[in-house]
DNA sequence: CGAGGCCTTGACCGCGGTCAATGCCCGTGG
DNA sequence: CCACGGGCATTGACCGCGGTCAAGGCCTCG
C-alpha cells in the first residue's frame, strides 16, 4: 500500500532514507469514521494525529453550547492539543472527524525522539512550529481587526479545497460568526459579482 | 552588574552552568527608550529580543489606521516576528517600547546554536513554542467565543500587574475594542460590584 | 415517501463602534 | 505659581454589523 506519511517525511521533511524504517517504527495507525472523537474535553490528550486521508476538525464548546472551531486538518497535517500533551492538562477541547478518515498515530515523545534520530527531522519540526505560531497570529490579527466579510475571503483564497468539502455552518463557526450571517455574507458578495 | 538573561538561562531554562558563557558570548545588549522602534511594518525581521527591564508591544496597524496589538512583552519575556524571521519574509508588525526598556538581543541562529551547545536550552525553547501556541489558541478561543467583559476580566487575572502599567486604550487594541467600549465594561464592572 | 440535516430569508434586537464633547491629570514654560 | 496644552479616560447620542429566533425550501438518505 502507498503510504502517505512514508511519502511526505520523505519528500516533505527530507528526512534521511536510512532513518525512515526507524521512525516508522515508532508510529501506528488508526482509521476513523465519520463523527468519530479522537479527543473529548476534560481528557489528557496523549497523541498527535497525522491525517493521511480525509478530514478532521479540532474545537471547542463553550457556555452556551456553542462549537468554534480552532483548526482543520485535511491530508499532510498534524492535529493535536499541544498544551494538553505537552503539559499533562486536561483539555479543553474536542478533535473528531468530518469524512471517513485514515490516521498516524504517534505520542509524545515521539517528536523528540525522531529528532534525535533524525536531524532533519528535528530542522522540519522546528519548522511547523513555527508556521503554526505564523497561522495563529495571522488569525487573530483578522479577528480584530477585519469583519464577517474579509475572514470569509480569506478563508476561501487561504484553503480553497476545504470550501467544498466542509458544510457551511463549520466554516462560520470557524470564522466566529453564526450560520445566518455567513449566508448573507455570500449573497452579498454573489450579488456584487454579478454586477460587475 | 546583575544580569537577568543570565539568571533566567540558569534558573528558568536550567541550562548547565558550564554552557553559559558560551551562550552569553553569542548575545549582545541594547538599550531603548519609550515610544522608539525595533521593528516596522516592510522590515525582514532579524532578531528575537529578550526584555530584562522595561516593557515592548508587538502590533500591527491596520487599512483604517487602527493599531492591534497581538502581544506585550514585559521583563522576562521574548518578543519577535517568529515568521519573519524564520521565512525570511518582509514584516506585517511593528515592535517598539512603552516603558525605557534594556533588552537582550540574539539574532536567528542563536536558538539553533544555543540548542547544540546546551540540551536543556534546547528542552526550554521547545517549552516556549509550545507554550506560545497554547497561549495563543486560547487567545483565539476567547475571540471567537466571549464577549468584551470576559475578555477583559480575562486579561486582568492573566497579567494582574500589566493592568498597572499599560495605558488602557492599548489594552483595549489588545482586546478587540475600543478604548470607549473597555471604559463602558469597566464602568459596568464597577457599579456591579458596589452592590454586592 | 417521510425525516432530518443544511442553507436561506426575514424581522427584530443588542453589543460594540463612531463621533463629539467634556473632564482630568500632569508636564512645561511664562 | 499659575496658565496653558496635550494625552488619556469618560460619557452621551446615534448607528450598523452581526446575533437570535422562527419559518420555509431543498437536498440526501433510509
Amino acid at each position: 500500500m502507498e503510504d502517505a506519511f512514508y511519502r511526505y517525511l520523505r519528500d516533505v521533511a527530507f528526512v534521511h532514507p536510512e532513518h525512515l524504517p526507524q521512525l516508522m517504527a515508532m508510529v501506528s495507525r488508526k482509521s476513523i469514521k465519520k463523527n468519530e472523537f479522537l479527543l473529548s474535553k476534560g481528557q489528557v490528550c496523549q497523541n498527535i494525529f497525522f491525517v493521511e486521508k480525509g478530514l478532521l476538525r479540532f474545537y471547542s464548546i463553550d457556555d452556551a453550547g456553542k462549537e468554534h472551531i480552532i483548526q482543520f486538518a485535511p491530508e499532510n497535517w498534524f492535529v493535536s492539543d499541544r498544551g494538553s500533551l505537552y503539559f499533562g492538562r486536561p483539555t479543553e477541547f474536542f478533535i473528531d472527524a468530518i469524512e471517513d478518515s485514515s490516521l498516524i498515530v504517534f505520542d509524545q515523545n515521539f517528536s523528540l525522539r525522531a529528532s534525535e534520530i533524525s536531524p532533519e527531522f528535528r530542522v522540519h519540526n522546528d519548522y511547523l512550529l513555527q508556521n503554526h505560531i505564523r497561522h495563529l497570529q495571522h488569525r487573530i490579527h483578522l479577528l480584530i481587526g477585519a469583519g464577517a466579510e474579509e475572514r470569509y475571503l480569506n478563508f476561501i483564497q487561504l484553503y480553497p479545497e476545504l470550501t467544498l468539502r466542509i458544510p457551511q455552518w463549520m466554516i462560520a463557526t470557524f470564522l466566529g460568526i453564526t450560520p445566518e450571517s455567513l449566508s448573507r455574507v455570500r449573497k452579498e458578495l454573489a450579488s456584487r459579482n454579478q454586477k460587475s
